[in-house]
DNA sequence: CTACCTCTTAGAGCAAACTCTAAGTCAAGC
DNA sequence: GCTTGACTTAGAGTTTGCTCTAAGAGGTAG
């Protein structure tokens, strides 16, 4: 369902950003509606770049409750700049090699490319 | 100048990324103008996630003359492509972000996060 | 002349994020 | 009752991209 492994999971969990799973009589981990959509949000930390790390420590703050809301909105606006400074490189970055590609076809290879 | 260590730089050249650096009398590397701007196309491709296999791929086409030309545009158009991709779903991303955000402030944390 | 500094090498070590192995438990199907 | 298959665990192995160590060479300063 989440397009991530089985080992994957464990791997989450035992690291800490999966917490308080539930089990069954057979010691089964069953993932609740609420697990699957803080997974998927996990997902999007990560095809951020945010490290696993830095989730695990929003992960401890949101089993903590309702009080740490404010620190964790807080995390996730500093995270969204840094998404938007990623963004910004990107673009220069993709301008750079369009550049290179037009150098490249006109002209032969310049400047060492 | 590069901003890269000295480490960095001899294990670029042990993988294969710089080829044919030039050395004096004392077997000491000497770095070119045509090597620093390579180097500085190097740094591009990795910052869009170029992983340094294909980067050697390109060093070798590089090394091999004009006649690798057309194939080496393809290999930059297509990584173009994957940036304006990885950009899209950035985008994406950060707007689902913000979102949490302000569902975070308002009304507390709901669904999960 | 000796100490020091910066380079050289091969190869070891490290961090992140998985990915898998081995040994074991347990319920279900034949 | 036995086999199969999906789960469990601890811990080992893998990949990528560095980062460092150890041993050694050679030029420079005092």
């Amino acid at each position: 369902m989440t397009q991530l492994s089985a080992y994957t999971l464990r791997y989450y969990e035992k690291i800490g950003l999966l917490l308080d799973i539930e089990r069954d009589s057979k010691g089964h981990r069953y993932y609740s509606q609420k697990d699957l959509i803080w997974i998927e949000f996990i997902k999007r930390l990560k095809a951020t770049n945010m490290p696993l790390n830095e989730i695990r420590r929003f992960a401890r703050l949101r089993v903590r409750g309702d009080s740490t809301i404010d620190e964790r909105v807080r995390m996730l606006e500093k995270h969204e700049s840094r998404v938007r400074e990623q963004m910004a490189d990107l673009k220069t970055h993709q301008q750079k090699i369009k550049e290179k590609i037009e150098l490249c076809k006109k002209g032969g290879v310049l400047q060492g490319l």
